[in-house]
DNA sequence: TTTAGTGCAAAAATTTTGCACATAG
DNA sequence: CTATGTGCAAAATTTTTGCACTAAA
């Protein structure tokens, strides 16, 4: 998995470097979206000496070069996913327990099209975030949330 | 139109003060989304002395209450426009002009249904929101945006 | 008169920048 | 070597809070 990183970062002319390939890993071995701060904590049991700079930066330059998925919260923080396919912003968030899960019903086409056909508008990207409680969070509590 | 402000706030059991209707009728009066900051610089015309607090207090409270809506814009600013039916979250915005116009097609039913079938969550909340160049803009300039 | 709203100042929280040093290519 | 990345400290930006005072119901 480090190699595939390392391409992928090579593709977009970002250096390989051990941080940058951590917060990869961090964000990897997640299930859940987490906030720069976050990241920052888990890097720093690896790497004692790393600014929270540093992980905004990459972090930015990561979502850019989509590798990783920026995630739009109702409560305006930052928050980043590792998703196989980042390019796919159509997601189910878990206002509880952060559980990303993929929404595979793609009406995008449709839209780009109306948005076309009826407003003469052209789309440049979009946002399609269901936000609720899955399936475990349902059954924990019946949906007690932030 | 006050008359109509005044019977939405009394529901909500939000006082009618007159910065509240003067903050109503600011966005009213704008055909594209507007930041606290802004809102609160066309306010100062009005009461030379009112609060950026005041504002974002206000804002936040008709959001909560659905008398106006909040902006999911990718550069992460709070945004706010008034619109006639703020329930419906569907929208195309410019991201040159502020220009907001809704899209009437909901796959909304569609897609609670597949989060409930195939994921089992519930959904609290979505936000589908589309950001592009409206037809405007892209006759001026062809899409210069920030 | 009781509850909610507001101004001001100040704080909090989050994110960004500048710059000297370090490191990958 | 040369361009990029990083740590640190500091700033900038945006949003929130506390509290005394005011105004609506």
């Amino acid at each position: 998995m480090l190699r595939d990183f390392q391409s992928v970062l090579k593709k977009l002319h970002l250096k390989v470097t051990p941080k940058r390939l951590a917060i990869l890993e961090v964000l990897k071995n997640e299930s859940v979206y987490l906030s720069p701060e976050e990241v920052w904590r888990k890097l720093r049991k690896q790497f004692s000496q790393v600014g929270l700079p540093t992980v905004y930066r990459n972090l930015e330059e990561l979502a850019q070069g989509n590798v990783i998925s920026k995630v739009t919260h109702p409560n305006r923080q930052l928050y980043y996913y590792f998703c196989l396919n980042p390019s796919h912003h159509h997601h189910f968030i878990c206002l509880s327990c952060r559980t990303v899960e993929d929404i595979d019903f793609c009406m995008f086409r449709e839209l780009e099209k109306r948005v076309k056909q009826e407003l003469k508008g052209r789309v440049v990207s979009h946002i399609l975030q269901v936000n609720g409680l899955c399936k475990k969070c349902l059954k924990k509590d019946g949906g007690s949330h932030a």
